[in-house]
DNA sequence: AACCCTATATTTAGTGA
DNA sequence: TTCACTAAATATAGGGT
C-alpha cells in the first residue's frame, strides 16, 4: 500500500485560464481551438448587444482556413446593404476619376496611419519588457504605453506638435473646401435596397429575436454552433 | 494597481456587477450606456481575434440612434467584398457596384497591405528608430508632408482623431503632473468616442488593433499576419 | 474539431462625479 | 456623455476526453 510517494492522481488541477500576450499564436492547434472559442465568443457578444440594445449588427470573420463565418441580424445583407448605402461606394460612371483619386488619398491615409500604429505596437512590446522587469503597471492602450515612457517635457513637445498638426490640417481643410465649392460633383450613390436573402438559416433565441446566419451551415444558437 | 491616496475609510460600497436579464433594455439612460460600453467590448474581441488568429473580421454595428460604427481589418469593404462575392448576390445591380468597386480597390489595398506589412518588418528590426518618433519636435514629422495629399472628408477625420489624440495626450500630461510627486504613475485611461455633432470616433483600447469610425466607415486595420 | 473542467483573466452593471 | 471604481458575472487558456 503506497499511499505517501504516489501524487494522488487527481489533485493536479488545470491551472487555469493563463495570461497570454497579444500577438499572433504560434502554435497553429492552439490558434485554431482559439479561433473557435473566441469567434463563438464574438458572435455571443455580438447577439447579446442585438438583443440588449435593439440595434442592428453584422459580423463576418474569414477563419484560417478561409471558410466564412458570420452572424448578423436581421441579415448580413441587409446590414451591408444599409452600410454600403451609407457609405457612398465608390463606383460611378460620373465621378470615377474623382472616386479613384480620393481612394488614393485615403489608402495613403490608411497606410500611413497604420504604419504609426504598428510601431507604436512595438513600442508597446518593448514598454511591457520594461514594464515586467520593474514590476509595474498591466493593462497599457496602444498609445498608452509610448507614453507612458515619454518625460513630462517630451509630452509637452508632442502636445505642441499636434496642435500645429491641427491647425495645419484646418488649414488644409478650408483649402479643400474651396476647391470643393468649385464644380466638384459628389454623387451619392444610391443602392437599390436589397430584400432579405432567401438562404440564412433564422435561429430563435428566447427572446424570439431573429439572428439569422450565413450558409456554410453555422448555426447560431445562443453559444452553440452545430454543422 | 490603486494610485490615488483615498484614506481607506470610505464605506462606498458597489454591489458590482449585476446580472440582468437577456432582453432588450428597458431605461433608455441604461441602454445607452450598455451600448457603448458593449460596442467597444465587441471591436476590441474582434481586434483581438484578428492579433491573436491572424484572420479578417468586419463588424458592423448601427446604434440606437442609427448611427453606424465599424470594424474592420483590413477594411469592412475588403470583407464585405469577399462576403457578397461568395454568397449569392442577392441583388444584381448591387452586387455590379460591388465587383466595379472591387475591382478598383482590390489592387490598391494590395499594395497597401504589402506596403503595410513590410514597414512593419522595418520596424520590428530597427526599433531604435522609434525614438525618432518620440522626439517629435526634431525631426520632419511624418504626417507633414502626405497632408497636402489628403482629401477634405479624410482631414477631417484626421483631424478629428488627431484632436482626440491631443487630448489624451494632454490628460496624461496633466497626470504626469499630478503624479509627478508621486512613485507610480500607472494609469489606465480610455480613449472613449467622441460622440455628439455627427461624427464620432472610436480608438480602441486594449490591444491596439481597430480604429474605427463613423458615419463613414473610415477603418484602420492592423497589419499583423501571416499565413 | 467539439466538449468538459477548473482556475484565472476580463468584462461590465450599477453607481457617483 | 464620459470616467473611475468595485464586485460579480463571464469568457477562456490549458489540459483531458
Amino acid at each position: 500500500m503506497k499511499i505517501s510517494s504516489q501524487p494522488p492522481m487527481i489533485p493536479r488541477k488545470s491551472k487555469g485560464r493563463q495570461k497570454i500576450q497579444m500577438r499572433r499564436m504560434v502554435k497553429e492547434s492552439n490558434l485554431l481551438v482559439t479561433f473557435s472559442k473566441r469567434r463563438s465568443g464574438l458572435f455571443k457578444k455580438a447577439s447579446e448587444l442585438c438583443i440588449l440594445c435593439g440595434v442592428e449588427i453584422a459580423v463576418v470573420v474569414f477563419s484560417p482556413g478561409k471558410k466564412v463565418f458570420s452572424f448578423g441580424h436581421p441579415s448580413v445583407e441587409m446590414i451591408v446593404d444599409r452600410f454600403l448605402t451609407q457609405n457612398p461606394p465608390p463606383n460611378s460612371s460620373t465621378s470615377q476619376l474623382m472616386e479613384a483619386h480620393r481612394n488614393a488619398n485615403i489608402h495613403e491615409l490608411n497606410r500611413q496611419l497604420t504604419c504609426v500604429i504598428s510601431q507604436l505596437e512595438v513600442e508597446k512590446s518593448r514598454s511591457e519588457e520594461l514594464t515586467k522587469i520593474r514590476k509595474v503597471g498591466q493593462d497599457n492602450h496602444w498609445w498608452e504605453a509610448p507614453v507612458e515612457n515619454l518625460g513630462l517635457q517630451e509630452l509637452e513637445q508632442l502636445k505642441a506638435a499636434m496642435e500645429l498638426l491641427k491647425k495645419n490640417i484646418g488649414e488644409q481643410t478650408k483649402r479643400h473646401l474651396a476647391e470643393a465649392a468649385k464644380p466638384m460633383p459628389i454623387v451619392p450613390i444610391s443602392a437599390g435596397s436589397i430584400g432579405g436573402s432567401g438562404d440564412s438559416i433564422d435561429v430563435m433565441k428566447g427572446s424570439g429575436l431573429g439572428l439569422s446566419m450565413t450558409p456554410h451551415g453555422f448555426v447560431l444558437g445562443y453559444a452553440h454552433f452545430s454543422r
